[in-house]
DNA sequence: AAGGTGACTGGCG
DNA sequence: TCGCCAGCCACCT
């Protein structure tokens, strides 16, 4: 439902981000056009949550950690859900970027 | 419709 | 690497 063209695209990428990698906010928000847009993808993800088909737990800061909110327990939700996808975290709660990060539609894998 | 908020980032010490 | 800070910009009152 994106209730405007800058969260349809940012769904829309989202969407591509294969099972087992993650992206960060601001590599989406530069493949939805706007590269200084990163606070705006956490906004248009925020505004789907519970149970979109949209997979928003692939998402994940610079450091490679998670940014979303503890409360309501959708932060271990999001842990949980990457960790079944066989995402590893290290001892810091945080992913090794560098190699379960998506390297976008034109990466190895996804061409476009 | 104007202003506040925040699931962000890059730059710098 | 780490913490801090000031832009940034889409969302939501």
């Amino acid at each position: 439902m994106p209730t405007s063209p800058f969260a349809r695209d940012v769904y829309r990428w989202v969407r591509r981000i294969p099972e087992g990698s993650v992206s960060t906010y601001g590599d989406i928000a530069a493949l939805a056009g706007s590269p200084r847009a990163a606070r705006g993808v956490g906004a248009a993800l925020n505004a789907l949550l519970p149970e979109s088909e949209v997979p928003w737990w692939r998402v994940v800061n610079r450091k490679g950690e998670l940014s979303i909110p503890a409360e309501l327990g959708l932060r271990a939700l999001q842990r949980t859900l990457l960790r079944d996808e066989g995402v590893v975290f290290d001892g810091q709660g945080r992913l090794d970027l560098a190699r379960v990060r998506w390297h976008g539609p034109h990466g190895p894998g996804d061409p476009d």
